[in-house]
DNA sequence: GTTAACATTCTTGTCGACAAATAAAATACA
DNA sequence: TGTATTTTATTTGTCGACAAGAATGTTAAC
């Protein structure tokens, strides 16, 4: 029945169907839309987008070459599980990520890279200021990464924002129900007083403030995960 | 002319292309055979491998992930240049994944990942005197990744290899006429000292020897370029 | 009732072909 | 002779189709 080519239908441009595939995929996996584990069927993606599998299947390739999807040969493709075990790895390597970048950021930051974080700040006190919790989650990263990229060093930038990602899933998982709505939410006040120092070029103060601003996230993770482990306890 | 299939080519099993593709020109592309800068043309490498674009066009995609070839919209895909211009960055990054997945070795080895990090120096002693220095390039990458899957981080591992690949280009690019046939060669002894301190499980002393190491290699690679750019100069 | 062999269905991996987009060549014009 | 414009050709992006392999369902045997 879906023969006929709609005209009415958002017309696609040639080239534009494998990154549009890859990035709607890419936040309905951040954001649990697609839950971790469940199949990711080619010829249903194929029907929903109105192409054929051969875009599908390279944005799935660039989705796996990302670790965010998962493939067994000449079976389906399956969402990434949340790794729970190897945590504490997830944990170390965001907490240095935040400090190394947020001391370049300080080294290295230009005045437009500034109006830029300040930007992304205030989009990210919307967020909060709305309790739209989804939204400071994905706003969060953008800030973060924002001074990732003042810091000038690609290959940072990529490894934090993979982890700001895993970290936007782990959030999505429990961050919603605990949501505490105080205001002016302390996160603010540590970007605000992060930024103070990277403008200031204080590599050392820097380093201090993403290293207690990362240990706050993780203490908040942990501590969201010891909760919910706990309600699973047998009587 | 090659429309026969010939029975007497290597059949590949179902599955086994992409990778195979993958592999193949990802080597090619770290040995420098395929040349930073030269175009890629699908129908010529569907042609040398037997098989159709679509195969091929996965395996592009994925170097892409890891940013050995860069595409533009409807036009060749070229191999990824060399940034010259982020050399300080490279070694930055290079130098902080020897130090944080050297210490998480001397943490996290068990015994199992002790032999296999014996075995994989062996292997690159064995190169070192046969004076072959591809071969000391991928070997030496082998030894340091293995000590960093020792200290299960998958996320350290990852940048890690993605660096020493890159280092693998550059090297390339540089080493083989300089090469010092010394022996016992330098890097043989850097790498049994650090071998006993991750066997001590030495953290702090793990941290130096791998500073003082990738200091080391930094400064080849800075002076092999200074060397070289010098000969550039204008008279 | 349980297990084993078989057939069927479903999903993936690969293929050849076509059309859009760009690059190259040929032609016209000043 | 140099530049602009049209034509040709090459290369990519996408498509529909087919076959191999795995999962599922069915029948048969014990």
């Amino acid at each position: 029945m879906a023969d006929i080519p709609s005209p009415t239908l958002p017309e696609r441009k040639r080239g534009s169907g494998v990154r549009l595939v890859y990035e709607v995929l890419r936040d309905e996996i951040l954001d649990l839309t697609l839950q971790p584990g469940s199949p990711v069927d080619e010829v249903a993606l194929a029907e929903r987008f109105a192409m054929s599998r051969t875009p599908i299947r390279e944005a799935l390739v660039k989705l796996e070459g990302e670790g965010l999807v998962a493939t067994l040969p000449n079976r389906s493709s399956v969402v990434s599980n949340i790794d729970f075990l190897n945590l504490n790895a997830f944990f170390d390597a965001l907490t240095l990520m935040y400090r190394v970048t947020t001391r370049l950021a300080a080294e290295f930051h230009s005045a437009e890279d500034m109006a830029q974080i300040l930007r992304r700040q205030a989009v990210f006190a919307e967020a909060v200021d709305a309790g739209d919790e989804l939204a400071m989650i994905a706003r969060n990263r953008d800030f973060h990464l924002t001074i990732a990229e003042a810091g000038r060093n690609p290959y940072y930038v990529q490894l934090f924002g993979r982890l700001l990602d895993e970290g936007r899933r782990i959030l999505r998982l429990y961050y919603y129900p605990n949501f505490q709505r105080r205001q002016p939410h302390p996160f603010v006040l540590e970007h605000e007083a992060i930024i103070a120092a990277v403008a200031a070029r204080d590599v050392t103060l820097c380093d201090r403030l993403a290293k207690d601003h990362a240990d706050q996230i993780v203490r908040l993770i942990q501590d969201m995960i010891a909760r919910d482990l706990r309600q699973d306890l047998p009587l």
